[in-house]
DNA sequence: CACATATTCAACCACATGGTTGAGAATAGA
DNA sequence: TCTATTCTCAACCATGTGGTTGAATATGTG
């Protein structure tokens, strides 16, 4: 679901926005020229997947960043990137055995 | 891109299979219990987010895993998180020293 | 050539997504 | 209380997505 959240340009916008500090939805509407709904649609997005807080204080919603799922797809990502690119590495190796053994190289 | 190609489980699970070697079109599609053209249409944004290559042999397309797109949103996703990690450590600490200061703590 | 195989393409379908608007809920302040 | 502010919800719209099927393309094989 990260990925997901975090394949829209408008939410990354506001993940970046929100690097600055907290956010109420309507500042973090505003540089969008958005609708508050709109906004508050890709907030909520963002809270299902766990990037973002949510704390009420009043009547404006008060948003901050959380970074655990981050770290999370990150993780995923190095852990990808090093099993296959060992595996990448690995067929390589085969191939230039080949070529030496069959005398092709 | 990267992220909306990695968002979907057929498509990871495509990338799964494509670790443990090269693989056609239709040997991606079986494990899926899908149709060639849906198959295909994945492979088709795996391989435009350049998450996978393709070459072809005879009539037959062989897809192979390439590692760069990969590298790119891993480096992207740690570069995030180590930003808004000081971000959020830099806020706490200003709560913390605001409590000292008023003696709230 | 005729036929089978591997794949793409085009058209279609159901549903999700990103956006809007307008109404309604909750809270702040006169 | 009345009004303004902040936000969510519901309905709607256009477009995108993930899937299908059937036809077309390209290649191997008899």
């Amino acid at each position: 679901m990260t990925f997901h959240a975090l394949a829209d340009p408008t939410r990354r916008g506001m993940l970046a926005s929100l690097t600055l500090g907290e956010k109420s939805i309507g500042e973090l509407a505003e540089p969008f020229d958005m609708s508050f709904a709109g906004a508050s649609k890709h907030v909520k997005v963002l809270e299902e997947a766990g990037l973002v807080a949510r704390r009420k204080s009043g009547r404006t919603h008060v948003i901050r960043l959380e970074a655990k799922p981050l770290e999370e797809a990150e993780r995923w990502l190095r852990q990808w990137e090093k099993f296959w690119t060992v595996r990448l590495d690995r067929l390589e190796a085969l191939i230039q055995r080949d070529k030496k053994e069959n005398g092709n190289g």
